[in-house]
DNA sequence: TAGATTGTTAATCGATTAACAATC
DNA sequence: TAGATTGTTAATCGATTAACAATC
């Protein structure tokens, strides 16, 4: 698939255009302009353009941007166009607060099972039909199972142990909520979400 | 409070170091120069003495940082050497997994009351004894309880429609989680964490 | 003292913004 | 066609890295 040098920033951005365009559509806009789009979203026109540019021309001079077809080529480069096999490790509250949530969202990413060391514990009070399996299983489940996503909401070094194993499952990528960074080999990737240092960074903002 | 023109970026790499240096602590590390540190962070030494010393002369020279003193000195930076009173409003999963993960970080962060449009569907599974009071009440509550940051996990227009509230009732940080950017006062900040924009990066990344 | 390592300035790199010709 | 707005190059700004004198 085409990458070709985007920089980490305009990939960082692209999922608010999504939610912005999103929001157009639903209030029925067919088209916007970049000086449109940049007053409702406190970003410069020209950030716009230049970042839309990098994936090809969805614009058109003198018109603009149509906002169905626009969130849509963006859904396609952040892969929102195909379907995910997901699992959650972990079933404490954050796990399975992240588990339905992924699966409240209704896009492609399935939550399929979730695993904990002890599965009995959680089992009862949850309220949809995934199973909770002894995380003892999680090699075996990846043999059977191709699994592209896996959430982790376990402590730091549970967290680690588990990138191996992941890896020889075939899982391609992990959402990381355990605080700590996890090394992971070149063919995978990492997505970290740091509740401790997003809280920190609103402390910092508050006293300064 | 001094601030002085700190970037964006700066902040954002302060929380990281500061879990560094809380585990070099746990370790038993007591000196650490900014090379070792570098080579433990995958960050370059020049960026670590660049940016400590944007707050000050934390190390010595021919010698490196005191772990535990540079450790106390970010965490002051960061606000992390007093008490905050927070709130958190919805009583859904995530808001419920936020809260208590906020009051299990054992630091500060003080999860005094939930609340939510209907307290009475959630407050059967709650183990801790934090009350859930109905929405309705948030103003009058905010008037008898001081309170520093209020944690939104509810929908995005419930989400909007808080901020005047709780400008009115004298919170200073909104810990966001629901998916909209939130306009607020300068006397106010938001910290947001964009759970749905993560997870497209996370596809992204899988994808190219 | 000699060696190590910071603090800090200068050089480089990358990202953002401005400008405008191309074109719908 | 004339007006609007993109695509894209050039200019600016900011952040990162390199270098080294200061100093413990």
């Amino acid at each position: 698939m085409y990458n070709k040098g985007i920089s980490k920033a305009v990939i960082n951005r692209l999922p608010r255009y999504h939610r912005y365009l999103g929001m157009l559509m639903d209030k029925g806009v067919v088209r916007i302009s970049s000086a449109g789009l940049s007053r409702q979203m406190n970003v410069t026109a020209s950030q716009i353009r230049q970042d839309l540019n990098l994936f090809g021309g969805f614009g058109q001079q003198g018109y603009g941007y149509n906002v169905a077809h626009l969130y849509d080529e963006i859904g396609k480069i952040l892969g929102l166009d195909r379907e995910y096999h997901l699992i959650v490790i972990g079933a404490g509250r954050l796990a399975r607060a992240v588990g339905s949530y992924v699966g409240f969202q209704k896009r492609g990413f399935n939550v399929e099972a979730f695993f904990d060391r002890d599965p009995r514990k959680h089992l009862d009070d949850f309220d949809d039909s995934i199973k909770v399996y002894p995380l003892d299983s999680l090699a075996g489940y990846l043999k059977d199972h191709k699994t592209d996503i896996a959430v982790i909401a376990v402590p730091s070094d549970a967290a680690k142990q588990l990138v191996p194993i992941l890896d020889k499952g075939g899982v391609k990528g992990i959402w990381n909520f355990a605080r700590t960074d996890l090394q992971v080999p070149d063919h995978m990737t990492v997505q970290s979400v740091y509740l401790s240092e997003s809280l920190m960074q609103l402390s910092y903002k508050i006293n300064h």
